[in-house]
DNA sequence: GCCGTTTTCGGCCCGACTGTTTTCAGTCG
């Protein structure tokens, strides 16, 4: 049975949300949330881990106890803890803890008081008003239960951070217009740049914080005001998001930055370093006793701790703590480094533009060189090229490299056959400056069967680089079943690269992959996979995920030289 | 239940807002 980690993550939660509405000790349930967090963020599978025998309390937050019940759970499927809880408690009331307004004291005095179990059982007893009189309850609360219910059942909860920044954009614009505005940024996922935002978190600095609540509130987009007190305020756009505006006073500024942008792991490791020195960090300054020591910029906030500065896409407590008391920090690659983008489409298959202007486009953004990767024929949904399609964009390149001062590059994006074969004759891949492979079709194949397949693609000796590897759509399609360890192990001995493919509906590989490839070895090609002249913008969503992942200039392909990248895809094809 | 440059025991991040409480518990970020 093959169970993943996010399987053991889930189960770990689901017993921290049981020993919660138990009453449990809230140090218990810590750890077991802070053991789902590390699974959840793990690139490699416990299971194999299990299997071969490898120490699971090196892993941070797992020690005896829960190493004895990850090996439980992957050899059985399920806990004993979670088993004997579900006969205390019933199985479905874990979903109520879901709910905004709900937590763990409210959730056990609903199940005590009026046995109710489900989120159904809960929608009835609030419409009849049965809930106003449970103790700790009243009619706003009963109230806000129902509005939340039925807030959940409409909304999707994650956006794509392509949506977040259009939103971003123009939340920005409108503090513009008020004068009590002195500082502002977005913090939280949003500004640690994650694939995906639960809402948006606006930090300000103000003498003002009245004003510039009552200016916010006024937001045309707002569809719902939360929360509104003196220094913040909580609201719904129309788009369903979630805005949290907080105001503070201009020395504190970098601390509330720091607090707001989390993670709330990070936060809290750097918190308990602060204790061990005998400070105390709030959203306000860092203390010591009563004195302000430390708060006006973020930079202070760590030099109070004795820590380097710590880039926003890292603090997610990946070992970054350790890599900042080591010196040990990685200078995270910038969007100015790439020297040039190594797939991107024209109108000879689904792209928008000609060639000629997405060569311009690319050479007015700074870029030195561009791969044209027109898809190959089988991919019929966008008019592939064929072999004669492909000969006779090699005879237009050949001659705006001539005109043109960015050098193109001749390339496909080739389908990858079921059984590992490119879908282009040998011939002309040999006559092609790139060729990147790709996996459209065949999505369902055993995990065994599509990482052998994806191989095989890698063994042909015109193979550069893996597209999209996992070929997931954020929130919108899940990955293909795929050992991606394996697969960048394949890549290394092969001389090979992967793409982080830079499309925010893609962003693939993802922040942990590319954390694997890099301590592989294996470079990673940052390409906006252009459709059109404006779709250079996303290798700005590329490379904030090249920067969670870890990536230095030195870990990307596609920052070499045009020389020097030659010589490298030269390497990859005297391989075999 | 985890963890250790004060510790193998005794700690474990911290404050704002809401509603129901009439001094504060619960929830959230």
């Amino acid at each position: 049975m093959l169970i993943h980690n996010t399987d053991v993550a889930t189960i770990f939660n689901q017993i921290a949300d049981l020993l919660e509405i138990k009453g449990d000790n809230p140090f218990r349930i810590r750890a077991y949330r802070n053991a789902a967090r590390t699974l959840n963020t793990l690139a490699f599978s416990v299971q194999t881990m299990v299997k071969e025998k490898r120490n699971l309390t090196d892993l941070p937050g797992i020690g005896i106890d829960l190493a004895g019940k990850i090996v439980e759970i992957v050899t059985t499927g399920t806990c004993a803890l979670r088993e004997q809880l579900h006969r205390e408690l019933p199985s479905s009331i874990h979903e109520l803890l879901n709910l905004p307004g709900l937590g763990p004291k409210r959730v056990k005095a609903l199940y005590q008081e009026r046995n109710i179990q489900t989120l159904d059982q809960l929608y009835s007893s609030a419409c009849n008003g049965q809930i106003r009189n449970v103790p700790g309850f009243g009619i706003r609360t009963e109230q806000r239960i129902l509005e939340a219910i039925r807030a959940q059942q409409s909304k999707k909860k994650r956006y794509r951070l392509d949506l977040a920044e259009t939103i971003a954009g123009s939340l920005l614009k409108y503090f513009q217009a008020s004068p009590h505005v002195r500082k502002i940024d977005i913090a939280g996922s949003f500004r640690r740049r994650q694939e995906t935002v639960g809402d948006l978190d606006i930090l300000i600095s103000s003498s003002h914080p009245d004003s510039v609540i009552q200016h916010f509130i006024k937001f045309e987009e707002i569809v719902q005001v939360l929360a509104q007190g003196k220094t913040r305020a909580s609201v719904v756009l129309r788009q369903g998001m979630q805005v949290d505006l907080r105001v503070v006073a201009n020395v504190s500024f970098g601390a509330a930055l720091y607090y707001s942008t989390g993670s709330k792991a990070h936060n809290i490791a750097v918190r308990t370093l602060a204790q061990k020195r005998g400070l105390k960090i709030n959203e306000y300054g860092v203390f010591s006793g009563a004195q302000r020591i430390a708060g006006e910029t973020e930079l202070t906030v760590f030099q109070s701790v004795g820590l380097p500065y710590i880039e926003p896409e890292l603090r997610e407590n990946r070992g970054e703590l350790a890599a900042a008391q080591a010196g040990t920090l990685p200078q995270l690659i910038r969007l100015t480094d790439l020297a040039g983008d190594l797939h991107a489409h024209t109108k000879a298959s689904d792209g928008q533009h000609s060639l000629r202007e997405m060569a311009m486009e690319a050479k007015n953004r700074g870029l030195s060189y561009l791969a044209i990767t027109d898809h190959s024929s089988s991919l019929t949904i966008t008019h592939g090229l064929d072999a004669q399609g492909l000969i006779k964009q090699m005879n237009e390149i050949d001659a705006l490299n001539a005109e043109l001062d960015i050098k193109i590059l001749k390339g496909c994006e080739v389908e990858i056959n079921e059984d590992g074969t490119l879908d282009l004759p040998d011939d002309i891949l040999e006559r092609l400056d790139i060729v990147v492979g790709a996996v459209h079709s065949k999505f369902g194949l055993s995990r065994e069967r599509q990482t052998m397949r994806i191989m095989r693609a890698m063994d042909h000796p015109c193979f550069t680089l893996l597209a999209h590897p996992s070929g997931r759509l954020i929130l919108e399609r899940e990955p293909y079943d795929v050992d991606m360890h394996q697969i960048i192990l394949h890549a290394r001995q092969r001389g090979c690269f992967l793409e982080l493919n830079a499309q925010p509906s893609r962003l693939d590989l993802s922040d942990t992959y590319c954390m694997m490839a890099r301590s592989e070895g294996v470079l990673i090609s940052v390409n906006s996979d252009a459709h059109s002249i404006f779709d250079f913008d996303n290798l700005r969503f590329g490379i904030g995920q090249a920067r969670r992942g870890w990536l230095e200039k030195d870990d990307v392909l596609n920052t070499l030289s045009i020389d020097q990248l030659l010589a490298a895809i030269a390497r990859t094809r005297c391989h075999r």
